[in-house]
RNA sequence: GCCGGGAUGGCGGAACUGGUAGACGCGCCGGACUCAAAAUCCGGUUCUGGUGACAGAGUGGGGGUUCGAUUCCCCCUCCCGGUACCA
């Protein structure tokens, strides 16, 4: 060890040796338990930003504990390399997306490597790489022979200037975010998932996910949104019948009106006749696609002039056109039942529309609706023979009636949509279909993958260059028959759904998988950004389903190999066992408004802020020109905020373990993470500390002759043990690494304070410092690799077992009581370890203090907490 | 709009199962060392009153349950994530 610590040299020699000897390259072990550790890969957009930092800390801290645990570690590393901001930036700096993407990955890789991550490199994917996509081709190949593919069309933005289909990110108030141009929608076909075949096992597997949150897998219930209801057809005469689902069938009798969505073929009919209705339909198509945008808009809608029949009273109810009903969602159109449904109720004031009450609460009040709609369940009125019925009875009685006239059915209806998986992009996995010439389609057959996607384009923005290129889209079959190549890409969710089990197998370039997968999954450990509880994890649960039930995904290795050879599918239904969902990384923002109204965002590195001598910002000031900035609210780290820290920077000056050590300490992993650069100093500092104590004690006696300790030195191996077992628990069943790192950084505060005079103090010093940097080195192992060496261990720290907690060392003889009177803190008393309930109270009772406030009052009651408190009750 | 989450000193946070509110760190104040500064070390630091012992108040706001509530229940405010083509 040097007599200063120098985190650039420590961590140069740290890396070198877990380099040499291959540390964290893993394979399949049998008669070891496995532990499979994943972090959420990310997208390679340039350089690491603090929320990768992170999200990959945590993830190490986590794998380098299991692996202290004595577990066959597998933590891979890969990059989500097709996506949207590589066509942006091919835009702007005039670099084709593969070329872009490449270099990222490059400096992106080495960044990772200097944070001494410990990964298995040997396994690094890029989905962008032929050899990784080829696979998911190949799968949805399969996937459309077992016809879990279709067809269908669907909504897309479309910028009428760019000629180009925007993300819902690209649209903003409406408008193209380069052309600000009016957005429209329009109708293409696209190819889609039947995951809505899986809702039901994807919604049971729920329960049975006792590692994930609470939140998330709230949230995939209700994405997911099973109702049970009634769906039924309103005639119409002249029409087809309108067919509507509804989960408040105990409403029927009072329905007022139907709304379809403007692409509705009722809709489109009447727009024929009525310029007014195509003119509304015309405007419905510049509304925007998001279910965000379409729920807070304003609700408009136009009488069709058509009448649909009331299944049950054959009364004739209008059919209105609503640009709140979507096509693409259920069947186009709804019943409306203005007093028991709130946006019924509101749009039937709007436009005049009767409002007729039909459930009254139970205890017999009539509904009040003159000011809302009354939405909770209840009894039927003015309901006719369903008149007394309530919800459940209701509810039986409509659907009978319904159906025993043919006009509906039960039916189980979800929230969940089948997943659209078509892109008009151009950095994204070829969809493999083949198109004839007079419209047929089928999917390229297997020995034709992978479809490479061409990476030497000219990339404009405006449309897939891949349309203007022959070379990809005309495919010329053996016999000679010529077909056009699909130009869409697949969603890039399609990618991120199934690396997770590719990592098992990398280098198969015979199958998806091979049985090895089978060893590693599911995952121990997934750890991510709360924003994807829905979405991301979703499809990958649904993926990992479909890879379970597909012939042929798995097969075994090569004749010879070790494992089970005979395995020829996954094993388990779910991917990851338990998920860790991290916050966000925020930082505060600072800018000027510019005289066009919009903002100027500068970097937190660009501004000067004067504090007061609470700590309060006073003024900012911008270090340039010396004039004051605005500061803005705390928000996430993000470019177009201009207030993220590069972690280079700070790798650069104070090292990695500083950096690891503050990212973990600052924040619990899962809430957001306010960045504070004088708190990263404080981390320096500590580190400092704990080099410059261990230097103290690097060739000192080591055993410690138990019979003959002190009080002074009981409680010293105390602290060191209870900390070792608060460690344990804060990392192994918590995840709250920042309490097991202020725990070390008492016990580290406590060893500093010793006074070393005898051999026993030398060596419950050494205990303590070897127990603190091994509870440590998951979080900052380069520092703690080179003072356990300090220390005199011969063994690399990496590997040593995990340090348990000596329970002798954890008795302690007497222990502190808080004495309340009435629940307030009046007194502390010191008791025996053993003493019995009448001692304490009338130790308690006996307290000076406690005396002042029980004096002249009446003993109510005295509540005896074992360990903890004593409360006297008077009154 | 809807679904999910959050709010505790000047700041990040701690208090795990209803039992000492503010651990640990930052910042700030005072001191030591130094010609001086940086670094380092020592002490103090929720607010109010008090030299002090101590007392009163206090966990976004309002109400409730309890001997006792940051923790449980009801209502509200604000902030954050998602909302199906950002990843």
């Amino acid at each position: 060890m040097q007599d200063s610590y120098n985190p650039a040299l420590v961590e140069a020699q740290a890396q070198k040796q877990w380099q040499e000897s291959r540390a964290f390259e893993v394979s399949e072990d049998p008669d070891r338990e496995k532990f499979y550790c994943l972090s959420m890969f990310p997208y390679p957009s340039g350089k690491l930003h603090m929320g990768h930092v992170r999200n990959y800390t945590i993830g190490d801290v986590i794998s380098r504990y299991q692996r202290m645990q004595g577990r066959n570690v597998l933590q891979p590393m890969g990059w989500d390399a097709f996506g949207l901001p590589a066509e942006n930036a091919a835009i702007s700096n005039r670099v084709p997306p593969a070329r872009w993407t490449y270099e990222n990955i490059d400096y992106m890789r080495q960044q990772l490597q200097r944070l001494g991550f410990a990964y298995d490199w040997s396994r690094e994917l890029a989905t962008c790489d032929p050899d990784y996509y080829r696979w998911e081709q190949w799968f949805f190949t399969r996937l459309y022979k077992k016809g879990l593919v279709y067809k269908k069309t669907a909504v897309v933005n479309w910028d009428p200037v760019d000629q180009t289909v925007l993300a819902n990110e690209q649209v903003i108030d409406g408008r193209g975010w380069r052309s600000g141009a009016i957005v429209e929608r329009r109708e293409i076909p696209q190819w889609f998932l039947r995951i809505t075949d899986y809702a039901e096992e994807l919604l049971a597997g729920l329960d049975q996910l006792e590692g994930w949150p609470d939140a998330v897998r709230t949230m995939q219930q209700n994405w997911i949104g099973r109702s049970e209801g009634v769906e039924f057809d309103f005639e119409v005469p002249g029409h087809d019948p309108l067919r509507v689902y509804t989960t408040r069938p105990d409403t029927l009798m009072g329905v007022t009106y139907c709304a379809v969505a403007a692409e509705h073929p009722l809709a489109l009919y009447a727009a024929q006749r009525n310029a007014d209705i195509a003119g509304f339909l015309e405007e419905c198509r510049k509304t925007g696609t998001s279910e965000a945008a379409l729920e807070t808009m304003e609700k408009k809608g136009l009488a069709l002039g058509i009448d649909a029949i009331h299944p049950v009273s054959r009364e004739p109810v209008p059919v209105y056109v609503a640009n709140f009903v979507l096509m693409s969602y259920g069947t186009g159109a709804v019943m409306s039942v203005p007093a028991h449904d709130q946006r019924d109720y509101e749009f039937a004031r709007k436009y005049n529309i009767a409002i007729k009450g039909v459930i009254k609460a139970v205890s017999g009040e009539s509904p009040d609706l003159a000011t809302a709609a009354f939405t909770e369940h209840g009894v039927c009125y003015n309901s006719g023979d369903f008149d007394g019925l309530d919800f459940d009875q209701a509810f039986t009685a409509i659907a009978d009636y319904l159906a025993e006239h043919a006009r509906g059915e039960r039916r189980v209806n979800y929230r969940l949509r089948d997943w659209g998986v078509s892109r008009q992009r151009y950095w994204g996995c070829p969809i493999p279909i083949l198109h004839t010439a007079n419209g047929g389609e089928f999917p390229v057959d297997e020995q034709d993958l992978p479809v490479r996607l061409p990476e030497e384009v000219n990339f404009d923005g405006s449309g897939s260059p891949l349309k203007d290129m022959s070379e990809f889209t005309r495919f010329e079959s053996e016999e000679g028959q010529v077909f056009q190549r699909e130009t869409d890409t697949f969603d890039t969710f399609f990618e991120s759904s199934w690396y997770y089990a590719r990592y098992c197998c990398v280098d198969n370039e015979q199958a998806l998988l091979d049985e090895r997968a089978n060893y590693w999954l599911p995952l121990d450990q997934y750890i991510g950004g709360i924003e994807h509880a829905v979405m991301h994890l979703l499809y990958a649960r649904f993926f990992h389903k479909l890879m379970r039930d597909i012939q042929d995904v798995l097969v075994p290795r090569e004749a010879g190999m070790a494992g089970a050879a005979d395995e020829t599918s996954l094993k388990c239904d779910e991917p990851f066992t338990n998920l860790l969902t991290q916050g966000m990384v925020v930082a505060e923002t600072y800018y000027r408004d510019r005289d066009d109204g919009q903002k100027i965002w500068f970097s937190p590195a660009e501004v000067d802020v004067k504090r007061d001598e609470k700590g309060r910002i006073n003024s900012a000031t911008l270090i340039a020109d010396g004039q004051p900035v605005n500061v803005g609210s705390i928000e996430k780290m993000s470019k177009s905020k201009n207030n993220g820290v590069d972690p280079q920077a700070l790798i650069d000056q104070y090292g990695a373990d500083t950096v690891r050590l503050y990212i973990m300490f600052a924040a619990p992993p899962d809430q957001s993470l306010e960045w504070s650069d004088s708190a990263v100093e404080g981390a320096y500092r500590f580190l400092k500390r704990l080099w410059k104590l261990a230097l103290s004690a690097r060739a000192c006696q080591t055993r410690i002759d138990t019979g003959v300790l002190s009080a002074e030195q009981k409680e010293v191996r105390f602290k060191i043990h209870s900390t070792i077992a608060k460690v344990n628990d804060d990392i192994g069943r918590r995840y709250t690494f920042n309490t097991a790192i202020a725990a070390v950084m008492e016990l580290v505060n406590v060893l500093s304070r010793m006074t070393c005079e005898s051999e026993n103090d030398q060596a419950i010093l050494h205990e303590g410092l070897s127990a603190s940097v091994l509870l440590l080195s998951p979080i900052v192992p380069h520092i703690c690799e080179a003072i356990w060496q300090g220390l005199g261990h011969a063994d690399p720290i990496i590997d040593h077992p995990w340090p348990r907690a000596d329970a002798a060392a954890l008795v302690q003889d007497e222990v502190e009581l808080v004495v309340q009177v009435n629940g307030k803190l009046r007194a502390r008393i010191q008791v025996a370890r053993d003493a019995g309930k009448e001692d304490i109270e009338q130790m308690a009772l006996a307290d000076e203090n406690v005396q002042r406030f029980t004096r002249d009052k009446q003993l109510k009651k005295v509540i005896v907490v074992p360990g903890r408190l004593v409360n006297i009750v008077v009154a």
